[in-house]
DNA sequence: ATAGGGTTAG
């Protein structure tokens, strides 16, 4: 590879006269003409009669074997060339070499062209074609390499398969010397080189602008030249241009096809524009791309994300094949409904839902790719299924997906998120290749998990590596320090990400340093921090302080906080149970009930309280004080028996509340806590997920159960993750609680 | 006869 650009530049270095940018002139190749019966009616090579075909049939055939992307039919064919001795014609071989490279078999592809006596210039770029088809620039080069030594000359369209053989190796500086080369030849305006310098710019030089010059410098712009373009936009991140253009292309009388149809699609995934893309199925019913797979699948993509998950379930309905794709959209889409489920016995459906398809993709006998798997992964951490993630990590061994970073990032957030901080930092470790995403994910987990040192060296780390923090991977660095109660240093950070990267903070970064400060029963400077922000305080910032003066007993600051969450949802159960509970621990008892009377009146008592529990592959689910699980009994007695244990050591410091604790309804994360340690062997911790936040005395139960059975317990609640070990909480006691 | 496409992680 060293050798090449001077091989390259010795080439087309030439007296200077010689080139004033003159159009390039290409040996005229010979153009022929050929039509057939045979491909009116559908073709089928198993069936063909060797006698009935003659040689300008060929062609055409082979043609159809690429687009079946048959090699088998293909062969066929060229064993019926072989017998009418048609092996000489320099068309028909020339189709060969490109079906071979087409159906992916190389080796074929290049022994047909080996054995031919002459070949032409467009032989030698089916032959390149075929290796960048198959991701093997490095031979496309080679091959290009030995053209010029056999004295061929390239064309626009070799040019072209150079151009993208560059792009494949992410070899700019080779590109622009191929570009200078296109640029003395005065082919910028020719098509198929345009297009390849606009997909080379917007894919390996991260750069939008010189693909757009790229693209506006094509004479003729054809459908490929405008999908290059509105998918640079989408891969630089500027859908909204994307769209532009494709309305441009319309206004300019082309007709779409499905490529455009898809990458456009996509584009308005990314950026939500559903109504955009509504418009755009009209119009792709209306051109005939209906019941087009790669079109619907990308419409279901789009309408998942949207949450439109009728008209998402219509199209999957509406299809006589799926494809891979089909079942990742289905899977992402169940994946993304559990983030934006209104309660989490809804989000445990939808997961065991998505796990469901996997299912049957499996069985369909489709074999699952990295996008598959990392949905998957999604699913198991939302689910806290940690034994599935295990299985799915598993397999992922087996079937090579390992490598792929989506993957690897996907493994260490399934890891933390189910609570093993180990299993992520090895996944981490083992990653072949980084990005921000996986830092960001790793330096997070570290944060969450109270290992503030690690998370901050990491970052250090990520520097060193040269990767760019992002405002998320901020959010992971100012946790960390919050956490530790590193006041100076969340401070530093926070400057550092203002002044030296130019993010503007976003609540997250505020609730870190709030968070902070209230954990330290620093109040008032938390209280402070929230009137300096730029925008207004929101759920978790007013949540955050309400906690704080709780536990630090500034009852002023904590009801005018509970007042701000009032005004925000001022119909929310479980911000009204807060504010009584409240009332209730500053023995302000007729506040606590009026505040009572004006629940029942707005009917605001009943609290959505469900947990549930993934074991195995199933996933329990609770309501409070829940009769109806399978395993009642045992559930019951060993409940009793615990509640009975804690109530006798907490006696003396028990503060007394309204309710009789005998008659109370307990809540549902109990239930499943105690249904975890009756089917869950030691030492498996035990992980519950709770559709609201954890209220005290459940609080204070898992600590305890942690301590008498030895287990560690993590419950995920609407506000955070909860670890309890030895009758110790991740949280610190400062998590939001009821 | 040679050129192009859809999903993705915090």
């Amino acid at each position: 590879m060293a050798s090449l650009p001077s091989v390259v530049i010795g080439y087309t270095i030439k007296p200077e006269s010689e080139f004033k940018r003159r159009t390039a002139t290409f040996p005229s190749i010979e153009k022929r003409n050929s039509s057939s019966s045979y491909l009116e009616k559908g073709f089928d090579a198993l069936s063909l009669d060797l006698r009935e075909v003659e040689s300008s049939t060929y062609v055409p055939l082979l043609q159809k074997c690429v687009e079946k992307n048959s090699f088998q039919e293909a062969q066929i064919i060229h064993g019926h060339i072989i017998k009418s001795g048609t092996q000489e014609d320099l068309f028909v071989m020339t189709s060969l070499v490109n079906v071979y490279g087409k159906c992916g078999v190389m080796e074929a592809a290049r022994k047909v062209f080996d054995t031919l006596s002459k070949r032409n210039v467009v032989t030698w770029t089916s032959l390149m074609s075929g290796y960048v088809h198959n991701s093997q620039p490095e031979a496309a080069i080679h091959v290009f390499l030995e053209m010029l030594e056999n004295g061929s000359y390239p064309t626009n369209y070799t040019l072209g398969i150079i151009l993208n053989t560059c792009s494949l190796l992410y070899d700019v500086k080779l590109g622009k010397v191929v570009h200078g080369y296109v640029i003395k030849y005065g082919l910028e305006g020719d098509t198929s080189v345009g297009n390849a310098l606009c997909n080379l710019y917007s894919k390996c030089g991260g750069n939008l602008d010189s693909a757009m010059r790229a693209f506006w410098r094509i004479g003729e712009r054809n459908v490929i030249s405008w999908t290059t373009i509105v998918s640079a936009c989408g891969d630089n991140g500027n859908s909204a241009a994307g769209l532009d253009l494709f309305s441009a292309m319309l206004e300019e009388g082309i007709e779409p096809n499905e490529f455009i149809l898809t990458s456009v699609l996509s584009l308005c995934c990314t950026i939500q524009a559903t109504d955009l893309g509504l418009q755009i199925h009209s119009l792709g019913i209306k051109i005939g791309y209906e019941s087009n797979l790669p079109v619907t699948n990308s419409l279901m993509y789009l309408y998942l994300k949207s949450g439109w998950f009728s008209e998402a379930k219509k199209l999957f309905d509406g299809l006589e094949k799926v494809s891979l794709v089909t079942w990742n959209a289905m899977i992402s889409g169940y994946a993304q409904m559990m983030d934006v489920a209104e309660n989490s016995l809804v989000a445990s459906r939808n997961g065991s839902e998505a796990l469901n398809i996997f299912l049957r993709l499996q069985r369909s006998g489709l074999k699952p790719d990295l996008f598959t798997i990392s949905s998957v992964l999604t699913v198991c951490s939302n689910l806290l299924a940690l034994e599935q993630g295990e299985q799915i990590h598993a397999q992922t061994i087996k079937t090579g997906f390992l490598s792929e970073v989506v993957v690897g990032t996907a493994l260490v957030n399934m890891y933390n998120k189910c609570g093993s901080i180990k299993k992520a930092s090895k996944a981490f470790v083992e990653m072949p290749s980084r990005t921000l995403i996986s830092w960001t994910s790793m330096i997070t987990a570290f944060a969450q998990h109270g290992l503030s040192q690690n998370a901050l060296v990491l970052f250090d780390d990520m520097r060193l590596a040269g990767d760019r923090p992002n405002k998320v991977t901020f959010v992971g660095v100012l946790a960390a320090c919050s956490h530790a109660g590193m006041v100076d240093e969340a401070l530093t950070y926070f400057d550092m990400m203002k002044n030296d990267f130019k993010i503007n903070p976003i609540m997250d970064h505020y609730g870190c340093i709030i968070d902070m400060f209230v954990r330290l029963g620093r109040l008032e400077e938390a209280f402070d921090f929230i009137k300096k922000m730029e925008f207004e305080p929101n759920e978790f910032i007013w949540s955050l302080l309400v906690a704080g003066c709780r536990s630090h007993g500034n009852l002023e600051l904590g009801f005018y906080a509970a007042e701000q969450l009032l005004n925000l949802k001022p119909k929310d159960p479980e911000i009204y149970a807060m504010l009584l509970n409240m009332y209730i621990s500053a023995e302000r008892w007729k506040d606590a009930s009026r505040l009572r009377k004006a629940m029942k009146d707005e009917k605001l008592m009943k609290l959505k309280d469900w947990s549930w529990i993934s074991i195995k592959d199933k996933v329990y689910s609770f309501k409070p004080d829940d009769k109806s699980c399978t395993h009642h009994q045992q559930v019951d007695i060993l409940l009793r028996d615990l509640l009975e244990k804690s109530r006798n050591l907490e006696k003396n410091s028990e503060t007394e509340e309204m309710e009789d604790k005998e008659t109370r309804v307990h809540h549902s994360e109990k239930f499943a806590v105690v249904f975890g340690l009756l089917k869950i062997q030691k030492p498996a911790a035990i992980r519950v997920v709770k559709s609201m936040i954890m209220c005290r005395d459940c609080h204070n139960f898992v600590k305890f159960v942690s301590v008498l059975s030895e287990r560690e317990i993590m419950v995920r609640d609407s506000k955070r993750l909860h670890r309890f070990v030895d009758g110790k909480c991740s949280c610190g006691d400062f998590g939001s609680l009821l």
